[in-house]
DNA sequence: CAGTGGTCTAGACCACTGG
DNA sequence: CAGTGGTCTAGACCACTGC
């Protein structure tokens, strides 16, 4: 960033030619706008699923042209943070009113539509308190010992149990996280996340590799041990890159496929 | 599309206000002149690799303004159909410099950087031109009969096999397909497609499941058969979405992981 | 230095939504 | 109808590349 531009005192120096800063990388105003957004975002001047401030106006508010907060809301739209509707105004992405289906969840049954299935049942587990393992803590940028919530669950589709995941999240920002809370809640956990705590999950990486069923994991899926199963191991983030969440799942895929988009 | 724009009498009508067709479906001009770059692609009138006119150029042959013919740029080298060079120009994307690694191949080194493992080595274990399975045609849009050529290969990494994967292709455009020519080759199979075939690969959509290793596989592949293997069945689209490979691989994931980044 | 893509502006008009 | 995002234009200037 490196600007001295500010939502109080903007000044923009871009249409006026005086960038006296000798600043060594170049930063185009869009992208700065975009970071004030980031930021607005994120300290939850407006909230997942509701409207922000209508083009003209941020313009006014950023002392810039329409055209340059029309370009960062763009590449926030693009990234899926924002949401356009013409005619309606532009709104915070959330996981709670997703068109179908759960976002970050790219199992898709074999046979019918993606969400032939209905709604997924959940059943979870357990939801513990406890000091985060070395991996974990790493995954999560936690210190060596500092408390987690895990969480047990297992999704079913169609009655047949089909993912076990293990949940890691950190202990402090989820504070009141209870098994109580899990299990009343409907809907994405996600959306639970972002109206109990504030947190939006914005963006995720996930690792997969093949693997065969422990017997645990077999008695809680209903397959036989030994049965290949898909691991998939998720880091997800909130806004600027902070990772919130570490998820371990096993998939059967004996009735569904995990589906991805190359391009 | 239903718009009367052509390279040769264009006629915006967006500027001037004149738009007296009752169009149903509106299509904003950047679209149109998108479709017509599209076109461009697909005849080959630009290779993959070689440069585009540039902007001021196309928005003179297009009578458009370069803002126009920019948006239009824009979307095609979000989709990775065009790439981007500050200074230098715009150009046709292709598969034979890509930055690091193969485009379409998401399998990474657990441990160490994307490439830590350096080229794959390959292998090319037999190339035949087959009646169709129903199945494949079914896939790439051919008719049941219809010929199409099979290939079976083996990539390692590091001395380890690692990817034991089965490819079809349509004939006729793959007329001149033998194992001599897969053979001699160097380099990533869809720079091969794109420079003997006119072929350019753009996108692909995979299925992903766990398996077990049948004996076959497992021999193949170096490992004792029943372990989990990752089975990832792609389709491969040329411009226009035109499915033109059908791929179906087996990848171990005792030392690799297959990436994925969900937004 | 000329040529390329990249940024920014200002203004006009269009398409869509909802009261 | 007013307000929103979406398109298009014209022109100025900037950053980067290579001769």
């Amino acid at each position: 960033m490196g600007s001295a531009l500010s939502s109080t005192a903007p000044a923009p120096g871009a249409s006026d030619g005086s960038s006296a800063a000798a600043t060594p990388a170049f930063s185009p105003l869009y992208q700065q706008i975009k970071a004030l957004l980031l930021h607005s975002l994120q300290n939850g001047e407006w909230k997942p699923g509701e409207p922000i401030p209508s083009e003209v106006e941020l313009a006014a508010r950023f002392r810039v042209s329409q055209g340059t907060v029309r370009k960062a809301i763009d590449e926030l739209a693009a990234d899926n943070l924002l949401r356009r509707r013409q005619g309606k105004g532009t709104f915070v992405a959330t996981h709670a009113e997703q068109h179908v289906s759960y976002r970050f969840l790219r199992l898709h049954p074999d046979r019918g539509n993606p969400d032939a299935d209905g709604p997924a049942e959940r059943q979870i587990l357990s939801c513990q308190r406890l000091r985060a393992p070395a991996d974990v803590a790493v995954a999560l940028g936690l210190r060596a010992g500092d408390t987690a919530v895990q969480v047990l669950r297992v999704l079913a589709f169609q009655g047949r149990p089909t993912i076990l995941e293990q949940i890691w999240l950190p202990g402090t920002p989820f504070k009141g996280l209870t098994l109580e809370v899990l299990t009343q809640d409907q809907g994405p956990m996600y959306a639970l996340f972002e109206s109990q705590f504030g947190l939006s999950m914005v963006r995720a990486e996930e690792k997969i590799k093949a693997v065969a069923a422990d017997p645990e994991a077999a008695e809680r899926l209903g397959v036989a041990p030994g049965t290949p199963l898909l691991s998939v191991e998720r880091i997800a983030y909130t806004y600027h890159d902070t990772p919130m969440e570490l998820r371990r799942g096993l998939y059967r895929t004996d009735h569904h496929h995990y589906r991805n988009h190359l391009s």
